[in-house]
DNA sequence: ATGACTAAGCGTCTTAGA
């Protein structure tokens, strides 16, 4: 079973290059994020004609997640517990919930496609915005494993943060900046303190997993790594094999972020009695 | 080539990305 988290940028722009790339990469499982639509706005024929089915989060032309597969999704959920919104408050004081989640069951394993806000500037409420966003994130997943302690669990998807120095392409680049500021660093070693597992980087991987557009930044390897697939124990021991897709970034209109790929050491399609894990 | 940003929306600029 091989999965992968992509941000692809605009699914409607990208559609063809990522069922491209699931069936060349031969992926079951695709989470994705800044699909950039609205989920009657997906392009679910191109899929379809694939084998994939989609299931699609999104509110309008920001943000947006969803999850690809050719084996069965037995439950899904968009957003988690506690999940806090941004934006103009409504009449009753709240603030509007993004397409930033969404979790699906297939294979027994529980399957998250996240995109955390991007914090934009260290003093914008954006930023405080993330951070909270992710100290939420961090509590519902103490629940999930709570009430399903035996269930592989993956948080997959574009973090925005460079848990390391040598995850960015020059640190003095983003001295004052968001994605190495030490609350988001600490915000990202909160999950391996509860025992998640950069399950990519444990097996060696090296490498970034971002390019921006601008000023030839992928030409001359100027990128960035925070697209990360975080597994539980039990997920971790699936894990057999795992890779950063960097050459699709070349070519004619690639997103500005990469595939990071996992093959999981499960027999697919054998088990039809699976519990429920949500 | 991996080459000097890209995408969406009521849109010919603005917002967002990171």
């Amino acid at each position: 079973m091989r999965i992968a988290t992509w941000n692809v940028n605009s699914i409607r722009t990208r559609k063809a290059r990522v069922v491209d790339f699931l069936l060349r990469a031969d992926i079951d499982v695709l989470a994705m994020q800044e699909i950039k639509c609205r989920p009657e706005q997906f392009p679910y024929d191109e899929f379809d004609a694939a084998g994939y089915e989609v299931i699609a989060h999104g509110t309008n032309q920001w943000n947006g997640v969803a999850i690809a597969s050719r084996l069965p999704i037995d439950e899904t959920v968009e957003g988690f517990d506690g999940m806090p919104g941004f934006g103009e408050a409504d009449a009753e004081g709240l603030l509007p919930l993004e397409a930033r989640a969404l979790g699906a069951s297939i294979e027994g394993v529980q399957l998250w496609s996240l995109y955390v806000p991007n914090g934009r500037e260290l003093d914008h409420p954006h930023y405080h915005y993330k951070l909270e966003w992710l100290r939420a994130l961090r509590a519902a997943t103490d629940a999930w494993r709570g009430a399903n302690p035996d269930a592989p669990v993956a948080l997959m998807g574009d973090f925005n943060i460079a848990p390391l120095d040598i995850d960015v392409w020059d640190r003095e680049f983003f001295e004052g900046r968001t994605h190495v500021s030490e609350p988001e660093r600490a915000a990202f070693q909160g999950f391996l303190d509860d025992g998640f597992v950069d399950v990519v980087r444990e097996r060696g991987v090296e490498g970034y997993t971002y390019w921006d557009y601008q000023q030839l930044r992928f030409p001359r390897n100027e990128g960035m790594r925070i697209d990360f697939i975080l597994g539980n124990a039990e997920f971790d021991e699936l894990v057999v094999d795992a890779s950063i897709e960097r050459d699709e970034r070349k070519g004619d209109g690639p997103s500005d972020h990469v595939p990071v790929v996992v093959e999981l050491d499960i027999e697919t399609g054998l088990d039809d009695d699976r519990p429920m894990i949500f």
